[in-house]
DNA sequence: CGCCTTTGACCTGCGC
DNA sequence: GCGCAGGTCAAAGGCG
């Protein structure tokens, strides 16, 4: 029902955060084109180097067209294990911002609730997908980041007064998802919350410039 | 008619 | 073990 498109005047605040929650860093701001930098950072399978902000690819635009006084608060989480770690919560634990409220258990890398009771019981992926949130300030729920995204899921969020909602890139084999939810306190402040790479380009409609190596989201 | 959202049920991890 | 909190499924309805 909300016109999802169009972002009028948002403000977004980029941060890194490794442990802390969001609301409890200070927040360094950015451009939004520079922002979008910050999803480009594949970081792919190779653990043990830190981030380092990678070169600024150019437009990607979250939010349509007009967003000109933007501010993000970005916050990483590198989960950057290989796969063989089988203690789920051992790398769990340690560095993403998940929740704004208090505690960070949240565990939204498991697949589908058939497989994993009886697959081999000897392999066990609990392969993380990289994950990446900001916080925007917009009037709208959902950024247009030019992927289409269709909604599976909306929760409430304890000590929260607003829901979140779960979303899937409707892509075929691409198996990236969203959250998106907003501060309890500040109505305004809208966080999202990315997991996954996109294995394709972004679909906008027929926007054919959208075709830059845009292999982390 | 196809793709989308809605929404309650279900699942799972975790703390008590 | 139980209950809670968060994440996902899927049936049903909506809307273009």
């Amino acid at each position: 029902m909300e016109g999802e498109r169009g972002v009028s005047n948002c403000e977004i605040q980029v941060s890194f955060s490794t442990t802390q929650a969001i609301h409890e860093m200070g927040f360094v701001q950015y451009e939004e084109n520079q922002m979008m930098s910050f999803m480009a950072p594949a970081q792919s399978s190779h653990h043990h180097h830190h981030h380092q902000t990678s070169q600024p690819l150019n437009n990607a635009t979250i939010g349509n067209s007009s967003t000109t006084n933007s501010t993000t608060t970005v916050a990483f989480g590198l989960n950057n294990q290989v796969g063989r770690t089988l203690d789920p919560k051992a790398v769990e634990g340690e560095n993403y911002s998940s929740n704004i409220n208090d505690r960070n258990n949240n565990s939204w890398w498991r697949r589908s609730a058939s497989e994993k009771g009886k697959v081999n019981n000897k392999v066990r992926r609990k392969l993380r997908e990289p994950r990446f949130c900001f916080q925007t300030r917009s009037d709208v729920d959902v950024l247009d980041d030019g992927y289409k995204w269709r909604k599976y899921g909306q929760k409430v969020v304890k000590n929260s007064l607003h829901p979140r909602s779960y979303y899937r890139c409707t892509q075929n084999n691409c198996r990236v998802k969203k959250r998106v939810e907003r501060l309890s306190e500040d109505c305004r402040m809208v966080i999202t919350t990315y997991e996954g790479r996109h294995n394709h380009s972004p679909s906008h409609d027929s926007n054919s410039s959208d075709h830059q190596p845009f292999s982390s989201f």
